[in-house]
DNA sequence: ATTCTTACA
DNA sequence: TGTAAGGA
């Protein structure tokens, strides 16, 4: 019978064996904080399947060359990360769909730029969060465009900035949308709203690049994006 | 006697 | 990271 993923714990002896280490090597990675610590009762420590999914995870990062001190700093990276249910509330409606990642598929992703520090400015950016031992990146177009732009040679912390900014741009844009409807047409479905609202600022930033690249040789300050209301 | 920690190699 | 010694 195969073993379904059950609810069971662990004690040291028998999740070192699950995980394929050492009694030592688990008390070590402790010491380090690469896992969370067990729950105590009394003299004994229970683990449970959080804490062996963890351990594989280690032991894959380490045998892609990651070393001891850099998946600590990816541990304490995600332990700190809100959860996903948090990050995704009741479901939104957003056009964008998650993608349910492992530490490892993220470092196929961005390689050597998936360092501590990006990883938690994506996280505070929202564009990751933590699920039990998985990652989940709220937009599939996101990663991929990022995934793209630093095989491009643009460094991760660049797009993460990147992000930020138009973040930034675009809940003003969102705003103004919202309250030119409100004003005007209340009574509008917001459904259209997004429809429209696409429309516009997928046209004006296709002007404004083409604008953007043609005259790179005139020089000509960037025009100001700013919501100038009451 | 068992389970885990501390300390040392 | 292994192991011996010791607390509970």
């Amino acid at each position: 019978m195969a073993e379904g993923r059950e609810h069971r714990e662990y004690r040291m002896e028998e999740l070192a064996r699950e995980a394929g280490i050492t009694v030592r090597t688990l008390r070590f990675y402790r010491e380090r904080g690469l896992i969370q610590p067990p729950r105590r009762e009394g003299r004994i420590a229970w683990y449970d399947d959080h804490h062996l999914a963890r351990l594989r995870t280690i032991t894959g990062l380490l045998d892609r060359g990651h070393t001891l001190n850099g998946i600590a700093d990816l541990a304490a990276t995600f332990d700190s990360g809100r959860d996903v249910a948090e990050v995704l509330g009741l479901g939104e409606p957003t056009e964008e769909t998650p993608v349910r990642l492992t530490p490892e598929k993220l470092a196929d992703y961005f390689a050597d730029e998936a360092t501590a520090e990006n990883l938690s400015a994506a996280l505070d950016l929202g564009y990751l969060a933590t699920d039990g031992d998985e990652i989940v990146h709220i937009s599939r177009r996101l990663l991929e465009v990022s995934a793209e732009l630093v095989r491009e040679g643009v460094p991760l912390s660049a797009v993460l900035s990147s992000g930020r900014l138009v973040r930034e741009h675009a809940d003003a844009l969102a705003a103004h949308f919202v309250r030119v409807l409100r004003t005007h047409a209340a009574d509008t479905d917001p459904d259209q709203l997004r429809t429209l609202a696409h429309a516009v600022v997928d046209a004006e930033l296709s002007m404004a690049l083409d604008r953007q690249l043609r005259d790179d040789d005139a020089p000509r300050p960037a025009p100001d994006l700013r919501g100038q209301d009451t």
